[in-house]
DNA sequence: TATGGCATACTTCCATACAAGTAAAGATGA
DNA sequence: TCATCTTTACTTGTATGGAAGTATGCCATA
């Protein structure tokens, strides 16, 4: 995939980034949580300036907000942002969906059932990372199939904002759920049935929707609108 | 719109971003240049380390490619990306398209005429700005009009890709071509005809592919797959 | 002439010191 | 007791020096 030979190591601070934006992204460091150049960086025995770069790496997702002179903080899931990041992808999987269903590549559609196969195996309360990831990899092969999985890698910017609410809710919600729903796209895809596979997908995708809420009446702290 | 009454004043590093970035949407700084720390910092007088930030968030946008112990280097247009982008795009305004054909808001369809009235008059060859930004209006106010103006800033950050192929392509092809599509987009929004407004938006969205080809063609340097 | 090794001049990266601003605790006064 | 001012400890922002790595040109050598 990647043609560079060389690979120039990482440096320090895109390592401090890498880590840190894993444990956002895993409410390991929960939202509005306070954060700091100095405690992290002595924390880890490095100067402040690597944790100072990560800071604003993680400002420019919109996964951190840094106040001069006041302090860095863990953003709160944005209710809006979410919204809006979902009305993004819902319009974007539904016309890789469409593409999908009239080129109905053997080789990619496999690829799916593969991943819901391996959802079935991740229902247990430990294996969240593990099934969140195969969600993932499940959408993502999707837009491979589609031909542009470069969109996916663009989106997964996006869906920095539903990724810690997503992490949140399948706590909580059946994952059963999701693995149905999951079959239900890849049957209509299957089948060729480019209507039903959209709505499939729109539904799909508008099941955050009536998650969002609960989570955040159970963890209002988490929110900001 | 904006609630904080406060406002701490920017920060250099801020500020340099700010500066970097509209000259790199522009193309004065053209794809494939090189920036350096030292220089940029000496000519206007400051410390490395603002310049060094900005940097950092322009490689963030995409816009720039830090080189440990190499150099910087503004980002070319890639190829890939801005297909992948303008797929997105596609995606998201037709879908809005389909909103607000349904919702015919009286406000929001004025204001868009109003913007491809102003565009009539950034037929000039020094008005390449102004109508560029003119139409970054008329597409907000569709958002706008449907009611999910968040939708267009999410959009603009992946735009960014898009935003300098427009800037070159605006000084050589016709901009009358442009808002004569604007026009049967929005007439068709008027009557209230979806599928037509969706087809029409979709047609004008797809334009770029036929003129990012030309312009590779005229400057192949500024281009990477 | 061509080639390999080396010095040199760059680049960004990291560490450190200080500056500027914020916030909260404590002292002081009524 | 309450309000107000001051002090103090903290935050991030900026400046600067040196470390580590890269690219380039020079020069010796075959």
């Amino acid at each position: 995939m990647d043609q560079a030979i060389i690979t120039t190591p990482p440096t320090t601070a895109s390592q401090i980034y890498d880590w840190l934006r894993r444990r956002v992204q895993t409410t390991d460091l929960p939202p509005g949580a306070r954060i700091s150049e100095t405690e992290i960086a002595a924390e880890i025995g490095i100067s402040r300036q690597p944790v100072r770069e990560a800071f604003i790496r993680l400002a420019a997702d919109g996964l951190a907000e840094v106040k001069p002179q006041r302090g860095t903080y863990i953003g709160k899931i944005s209710v809006g942002a979410v919204l809006s990041a979902r009305l993004i992808r819902e319009a974007v999987e539904s016309d890789l969906t469409k593409m999908v269903a009239q080129l109905r590549p053997k080789d990619g559609l496999a690829a799916m059932q593969a991943q819901i196969d391996l959802q079935k195996q991740y229902l247990g309360p430990d294996d969240v990372e593990c099934f969140v990831e195969s969600d993932d990899r499940f959408h993502r092969q999707l837009a491979i199939a589609a031909g542009h999985e470069a969109v996916w890698n663009d989106l997964e910017r996006l869906k920095a904002q539903i990724n810690r609410l997503r992490h949140l809710s399948m706590r909580v919600f059946d994952r059963q759920h999701t693995i149905d729903q999951h079959q239900l796209i890849l049957n209509a895809l299957t089948a060729g049935d480019s209507y039903a596979a959209e709505a499939a997908m729109r539904a799909h995708l508008r099941q955050i929707l009536d998650d969002m809420p609960q989570i955040r009446q159970a963890q209002p702290e988490f929110f900001t609108d």
